[in-house]
DNA sequence: TTTGCTGCAAATAGTTTGCAGAGAC
DNA sequence: GTCTCTGCAAACTATTTGCAGCAAA
């Protein structure tokens, strides 16, 4: 269930502005294909799709933009030791992805709950689940009560 | 609950065997030191821990064995997109990670299920949960049709 | 003796950064 | 006009690899 990628970019706009960022030709391009993120796309390939468009455009500026956009809480990183790294602009909220370690497409189940995952998964989205990986980030005790840091 | 080392530590020693592998100095310490996974230990940290017992040991022995290890089954790896991947020679299987952004340290929890999974996690080991990852590996259907490549 | 392992150093690859000019506001 | 952004190229860093010598079996 993707979000409406026309809000999704509108929203992104809205807080560049509220932040006094400018809004470069760039800029506006990669939000607008991050805020569809179809396919979960990674920085290659978002610098590809706007080689047309802007035929000059560094992979610097795709980096340095979707960082950005992160920093505002505005994209979603999936990051892979092996390089890589996917965004999703959609749901820039962390939940669940199904990762095809052949050919790298993610795509986002639908997951009623989290029992029976493998299989639930497997049943909706026709993956063969070979493995998974579960992390949660915080702060641990020792950490919280040292002088933050 | 992690497993006994001893026996995971033989396992290891075992599985080398078994594929006619070489029973170096080197590779019997790395695999001592991941049999424990104290703290899931990243490469370097491994390399400092050998470095009394093997003074011109170098980083890239600690990966090939760690790698080694893992492609026998007998290592999980954690990998994290920043560089720092981590270690468990001890639970060798998928589960669950809490890892503290600040100071990197991960810990096992127990989880009963994975409902509620961030309260229950944070009354478990005292974390204060920010985000989490949860992501399943495996084969689309589209890769499964095709010549598997 | 044979085969694989180690140490060293160089290569890799994704990502980041310094800098000078260009462009948004 | 000011201040940020962009493009380019160089820098970074974790990891991998080629090679010659060394050691396990």
């Amino acid at each position: 269930m993707p979000m409406n990628p026309e809000s999704r970019y509108d929203a992104i706009l809205q807080k560049l502005r509220a932040h006094n960022l400018k809004l470069t030709p760039q800029r506006m391009a990669v939000a607008k294909i991050l805020s569809r993120s179809e396919g979960h796309p990674g920085v290659e390939r978002i610098h590809a799709q706007l080689k047309d468009a802007f035929p000059t455009m560094s992979l610097a500026t795709v980096y340095r933009n979707v960082m950005l956009f992160k920093s505002l809480g505005e994209v979603l990183e999936l990051g892979f030791p092996d390089g890589g790294n996917r965004y999703d602009g959609n749901k820039p909220y962390p939940h669940p992805h199904v990762v095809c370690v052949q050919c790298k497409a993610i795509i986002d189940p639908d997951l009623d709950s989290l029992k029976d995952m493998a299989s639930e998964i497997a049943a909706e989205t026709g993956f063969k689940v070979l493995t998974h990986r579960l992390d949660f980030f915080g702060i641990c005790p020792k950490c919280q009560h040292s002088a933050s840091q």
